[in-house]
DNA sequence: AGAATCGCGTATAACGTTCTCCACTACGAA
DNA sequence: TTCGTAGTGGAGAACGTTATACGCGATTCT
């Protein structure tokens, strides 16, 4: 007897099931699960001992349908960036001891495939959403911010309708550069993502990178030796930016860029060119990754505290989940250089 | 009129108010959402055309109080792996132009964490649950795997509840000896993952590929020069194992890994105490994670094919989560050895 | 011609929660 | 005594979907 064709679900335990269990209405156990007011400490403790003894724990669609499902939803383009597993880190360590779950969405640099992904995640009844770096278009995120509470992170613009964390990636810019110009570098290019793809977000962090870049350069009398180059953040983009910018006329003798996987496809075109980093070419990352830190890499890197930025938003999702703040905020870090061996003096032969 | 304060929903749209608009009755659209049996043409067409005039998208936690979510959960310890990233690329690519979405819970090392986590993904109704690797007890999986469809990547354990996908370690580990044993090394170390932590899996990723290990060196007459060490697949841990090996009486003259990522904690260690690779030392790590290519890398090490093992872990749970197999199956990879600038012939001097 | 079958559409009972009301008991104040 | 009111516990209506069971007209089979 017993079906045993059936193949799947044993019977999942109810929450009717601790009511009986327990010899209370059904109601009684609801509030009991969400500590809810007007249970009196017998209450809780027959309730608890139920739940316990028959190992109950809710049906999360059941409660999506209602109230809450304690579920925190993560946009990121690709997990390979280990600037996200920073971030990611910071979040989970913020919402480990809670009693939230966090679900990541891997999207995919495609536009389109995110949208796909945020509307998943609403779909799937998240309390709350962190997008970062989305690429979808500002509109499409702030329709989602309106629904459910949203916190962005990268993109410098600020809405009053979701949070924001970022760091000053201007600042971070020029402290690449003011390093790379006490180093006798006159010739400094600069590698980051392409602009904006018509997607309405004005500030991102690349933009952002730029501008501070732009702004050093002027600052130390080097408006002449600018040179922005466009490149996607993976080793292969790198390698295309570096086979350009190096075999041109007159080469940098020191390139900065957005990401340190970046910086090792440049790396990679040195090295294809017969250039020894740093003897013949200063190189600088972003984001200080472990990558970065790995004995035969050595980059000069710039740290943007990923942690931080990943425990503050979900420090700050929570509030707003939760109704304790009804206010956008920004939150904004500030980066520091970490200088290895990629970068040195220039020679001056 | 049209409450300001309450902050959010718009209210959804649901499949009632489709049904209303085409005039038809909830349950056709129901049958047209999931393309069922008993739905004319002059249906389709109906219902189709009013679903994408209200952009509706069915509600994922109303679905999973009956039927399926279209959701698959994937476990996985840590973000930081590359090779994680290869099979997530190819469970996403096999997935994509499906119906499903693919939500990543990150656990972390401990196990019971990562019980948490796979008790998460299973309250929210997945479909399916892809396991890379699990830390958790085996009888949990088990528990698991009766009442949900589940692969488990890595662990070469296999049973009659959930499918497996691995790749041969053992192979892989005799490609590596020969290898190292055709450039004339003899006292060749292995540093892997530390032993079962008592959670009754017996044949771990680990394991088999230390069994190969001792397998390759008996058949080459190297019993006497075989080392085993134990380290933790990071940065740090392979650091900790190489301080340990290569200050020893009789250092190893080449080490392999388990991982890339303790291969280059070793690299860190050599560098320290002035060695060079691959002069000094050979140096192997495993996987072959986009780490290993880097310019200033240049690892030697065995590819495992973490792209179609995703790709086959997807295929394999969609078969039972669609009821298209009822038993239990395994996949098994073979690895191949991929030769960089980190191995070399024996110095003879 | 009557019976059996097929094709298509609909009504409706779940599914497991949450949360608003309501009811009841005690007890203190008027 | 009567009335409030604070403190508890419970009834029951949602929530949006799936899937079973059924009804009904049209076709095919004896």
């Amino acid at each position: 007897m017993g079906g045993p064709a059936a193949g799947k679900q044993n019977k999942r335990v109810t929450i009717t099931d601790v009511a009986r269990h327990a010899g209370v209405s059904v109601a009684a156990v609801s509030k009991v699960m969400r500590n809810a007011y007007g249970v009196s400490p017998a209450m809780q403790e027959k309730v608890r001992a139920a739940i316990a003894e028959l190992d109950y724990r809710p049906h999360a669609a059941a409660r999506g349908m209602r109230g809450r499902t304690y579920t925190i939803g993560v946009l990121l383009d690709n997990v390979r960036n280990a600037f996200f597993a920073d971030i990611l880190d910071g979040i989970q360590e913020e919402l480990r001891h809670g009693e939230y779950t966090v679900l990541i969405g891997a999207a995919g640099f495609d536009p389109e495939e995110q949208a796909k992904t945020i509307r998943a995640l609403v779909d799937r009844q998240m309390d709350g959403l962190i997008l970062i770096a989305p690429g979808t278009s500002r509109a499409e995120v702030l329709a989602t911010a309106a629904a459910t509470p949203t916190v962005v992170i990268g993109h410098h613009d600020s809405a009053d309708t979701h949070d924001s964390v970022v760091d000053a990636d201007d600042t971070g810019a020029g402290l690449v550069v003011d390093h790379l110009v006490s180093l006798g570098h006159r010739d400094i290019a600069l590698v980051s993502a392409p602009g904006t793809r018509a997607n309405q977000w004005k500030r991102t962090p690349e933009t952002v990178l730029t501008a501070g870049y732009r702004a050093a350069m002027e600052r130390h009398g080097l408006s002449g030796h600018m040179s922005v180059h466009h490149a996607a953040y993976s080793d292969d983009g790198g390698f295309k930016a570096g086979m350009t910018l190096l075999t041109a006329e007159q080469p940098p003798t020191a390139i900065m860029t957005g990401a340190d996987v970046a910086a090792l496809g440049i790396y990679r075109a040195a090295h294809e060119l017969g250039l020894r980093i740093p003897d013949d070419l200063s190189l600088v990352g972003y984001n200080n990754t472990a990558l970065a830190a790995l004995a035969p890499v050595q980059l000069t890197s710039v740290d943007q505290a990923g942690h931080t930025m990943g425990s503050s938003a979900a420090r700050m999702l929570i509030e707003r989940v939760e109704g304790r703040r009804d206010r956008a905020m920004q939150t904004s870090m500030t980066p520091r250089l970490v200088v290895r061996a990629s970068t040195t003096a220039l020679r001056t032969d």
